[in-house]
DNA sequence: CCTATTCGTCCAGTTACCGAACAAATGAGC
DNA sequence: GCTCATTTGTTCGGTAACTGGACGAATAGG
């Protein structure tokens, strides 16, 4: 248990509040600061000479055009510390390096290493070198890491499972293998919430509190922003809405493993609805919707059938949620023939729909919520002021008497 | 923006740590305190001096029977704040006044008014009046106090919506009236989310982070705790599942205001199914439940065909929020045979199903849920040691460059 | 050139903590 | 009954980290 002054001492509590404040701004001078925070100058000038000592600050210039003297403006060093983001697919690999302040400095993509296993965890740790010695920065610097997997993490067990995509990694304890080879913190996301957490960044879900991010492509998965943070439910599974009851009957034998909306709305499903009414065989999804275009009434009828469903899909999601915003994403979801036809069906089946939009970010949503992760735990860690580390305690149950 | 002098000096980081122990304790000494909480004896004989002047503590007894000197032990006096709590149902009123512990120390139940709107107001504040008398406590000492009410409220606009069971209350700034009529904090939940709470404290969610409470009578909603805490939504609709496009179609105009859940689970759809299969007419579905003992297999069926639904928005609810448990209350939901017949159905449309419960709180789980919440705000605004109040800036979203 | 204004340093002061020393008060063991 | 070990609680001198006022230096405006 930590003391006042063991755990972080006044001092540091208010170089850590100053250095929040300077995140937000460019260029600031002690005399403002000190006014911004209420702590006095002489103070602020210890602070800050602190600060500089450490790297995190330094002289930017000085004021000019004002009246009385002019003053020495301070901003942070933004590569003090860096972030690592990698998005893990089920064949390629996207990795990024960025800076305090978000802005990415080296990226790269190469192919998932198909052995699969400590093969994948070794081939992050070989990128995020290979990131930092490229922005020739000290791979020191990096302190927190995010990998977006195409599965759940149990952060109870500790354990991945439902990754039937990456061999190898089912069950596996892939945070602790890849924390032995890197020497920066390591965290791992589900890849739809780490979409999620690209579209509140960077996407239709900036300034957004509550929303959802539904991915359509091969299968359908969703990640869940409520009140500004990812909910991983009780075992890292909220989201997988593949197994909603709608649009296939979940009693079915042909649809228990897969789920009732996957069964309906994969791209399987998809293809054997377009073949069924009579559309042409071996057409890969992209290729149908892009029929519409040219006028393929059966690929019209198959969106808006899929359309259908997957308003149902959103009421589901609304009733249970209530999100302020649905963004649809994925190869499939991001059509805006899809989004079109499903803005048509919402209203016949809820009195009040959510706003829908589409992703814009495309494939790169899932490493902009890497490192926007990565971002919130660097400054969580380094910067915020908690409160000392004894946790309220719970209300005890009484006994109830008759 | 507050300074560290101005906002919690140390000084009071430390009282506040000290009474979060205390409120787990029953009986312990300045020396003892100090060594849980690192700080000196010399400061925590000056810390317990301030609380006992204050009246948070008291002396209550001496150590004996161990070697050196025996210790004067102090106990948290938990009078010196108070708690109101009240579930405002559609036909009564239940209110009760309780104690830092949680303890209730008076409670009454009244019929809603029914002239309804700011009538219920005034009831409320008399209530809560009332209730201190009876407990022989000054009304100054109820400090925060929250309702529970059949509707939703958006904490954005203050105002509740969805309430239509209580009359005059619909787009009211029903906090913002009440809290014009008494001195305490006053904060409103929805019924079913302080039923949750309640469950959470006394309950089937006792030591669970994630878990739903379903309640079906008349209609049929659902309360959220996620990581411990209720879940609103956007707009505070979150958990009105009566919507969920399952048990009926949501394109049907027919189910297109009550939703489709509710239109197959609800107490008029249970009777007209019942009766419509043979049964006899006229009966309650309490009465209908209560037939399957005497062999009527009508009944027995049509129960399990309400459980077959049941299980379909279990199942819709897992795939969406992964909860670890479902607690089914509310008149229906909480009859054993209704559960007994879901967990039947349930393993056959999902391969892992949460774990199901029937709350065993009855009609006070809304009422505990509403102590609870204000134990916990109170707990929160009095003893909680927080950082500053200057947010962690966001990661601002930087310019894409093609 | 004068005045108002601002920045940054200096300085005396206060708050709130700390650890060591010590007296008082216990029970165990002989 | 005495001695010793142990514990509690008070006293005291100390330090960390903050404050506000004073003041000199440095600006722009009139």
């Amino acid at each position: 248990m930590t003391t006042l002054a063991a755990m972080a001492s006044t001092r540091q509590m208010t170089l850590r509040t100053v250095m929040r404040v300077l995140l937000e701004r460019e260029a600031v001078s002690r005399a403002e600061l000190a006014r911004l925070t209420g702590v006095s100058k002489q103070t602020m000038s210890e602070v800050f000479r602190e600060l500089e000592e450490g790297g995190w600050v330094r002289r930017s210039g000085r004021t000019q055009g004002a009246v009385g003297r002019s003053a020495a403006t301070y901003e942070v060093c933004v590569d003090r510390a860096l972030v690592f983001g990698a998005d893990v697919g089920g064949t390629k690999v996207q990795a990024a390096l960025a800076d305090m302040h978000g802005i990415i400095l080296t990226e790269t993509v190469e192919p998932t290493d198909p052995r699969g296993g400590q093969y994948v965890v070794d081939q992050l740790a070989r990128m995020s070198a290979e990131l930092a010695h490229r922005a020739s920065q000290p791979l020191e610097r990096v302190l927190v890491g995010t990998i977006g997997i195409p599965g759940a993490y149990n952060a109870r067990t500790g354990k991945l499972f439902m990754v039937p995509n990456i061999t190898g990694l089912e069950g596996t304890p892939f945070v602790e293998d890849l924390r032995e080879r890197v020497d920066f913190d390591v965290h791992v996301g589900n890849d739809v919430n780490m979409a999620a957490k690209g579209e509140q960044w960077m996407g239709e879900g900036r300034n957004v509190d509550d929303f959802v991010f539904i991915a359509l492509g091969t299968g359908i998965g969703m990640g869940i922003i409520n009140e500004r943070r990812v909910l991983s439910g009780a075992h890292g599974a909220a989201g997988e809405i593949a197994t909603l009851p709608i649009g296939a009957d979940p009693y079915d034998g042909r649809t228990f493993r897969s789920g009732g909306l996957e069964t309906a709305l994969g791209s399987a499903a998809i293809r054997e609805r377009y073949e069924g009414s009579g559309g042409r065989s071996g057409l890969t999804v992209r290729e149908i919707i892009d029929r519409i275009g040219d006028g393929d009434t059966i690929a019209a009828a198959t969106v808006d059938a899929i359309a259908r469903i997957l308003a149902q899909a959103v009421l589901a999601v609304s009733a249970v949620l209530d999100p302020e915003r649905v963004v649809l994403g994925g190869s499939v979801g991001a059509r805006r023939e899809l989004l079109e036809r499903m803005e048509v069906h919402l209203p016949l089946c809820m009195p009040s729909p959510p706003q829908c939009t589409v992703s814009k970010l495309g494939s790169r949503a899932g490493l902009y919520g890497t490192i926007a992760n990565s971002l919130d735990l660097l400054r969580d860690s380094l910067f915020q002021t908690p409160g000392l580390d004894i946790p309220m305690p719970r209300a005890k149950p009484f006994e109830v008497h008759p």
